[in-house]
DNA sequence: ACAAAGATCCGT
DNA sequence: CGGATCTTTGTA
């Protein structure tokens, strides 16, 4: 039976926990109904304050505060007027770092995916470790994965622009 | 108080 | 390739 997972596997390095969200289950309940129970297929790793492409290079404020939570938290923000991004925060107290859910089995998209799973901001700031209605399920399943570097941050300049943070499971 | 940009998606 | 759409942030 799968086993939620715990504090132990979110408060490491964002580095080491992005590629070991690949494969484990999300699970979304909604009025008393999983309406979600899918793999993790694809990550995007944001690391701290010096990473130009990360929402905290700009340090805290109101929005990048709960990145600075302890690891198994959730970061959620509204992107372009109109998507939810989901995050999962990673790393100790004090050290903000997330890891940006860009796709699921079946559901490609990290604007499509919170759609279909009916997030929004009343996510931000919830524990992964304690909600009723959304947490990560260990499965043991370790998928092979590919790396490139992460989707629409020219913004964040050459060095950090350039970094291979995105994790892809293969086909 | 205002302007600008943005970790996206969809249709043309 | 451009429009939709609105929060966050910096600047005055």
């Amino acid at each position: 039976m799968a086993k939620r997972l715990e504090t132990d596997f979110y408060t490491r390095d964002v580095l080491e926990v992005a590629p070991d969200l690949l494969g484990q289950t999300l699970i979304r309940v909604f009025e008393n109904s999983r309406i979600g129970q899918y793999a993790i297929t694809e990550v995007e790793a944001y690391r701290g304050e010096e990473d130009l492409a990360c929402h905290a290079s700009k340090g805290r404020t109101a929005r990048t505060e709960v990145m600075y939570a302890e690891g198994g938290h959730l970061y959620v923000y509204l992107i372009y007027g109109m998507y939810w991004m989901l995050n999962v925060v990673t790393a100790p107290k004090d050290i903000s770092q997330a890891v940006l859910i860009r796709g699921l089995k079946e559901i490609t998209g990290p604007g499509r995916l919170t759609r279909e799973l009916k997030i929004d901001k009343s996510f931000n700031g919830e524990s992964l470790l304690t909600s009723d209605r959304i947490w990560i399920e260990d499965s043991g399943i370790k998928p092979a994965y590919t790396t490139t570097s992460r989707i629409n941050v020219e913004y964040a300049g050459v060095v950090w622009g350039a970094k291979e943070w995105r994790y892809v499971v293969n086909d």
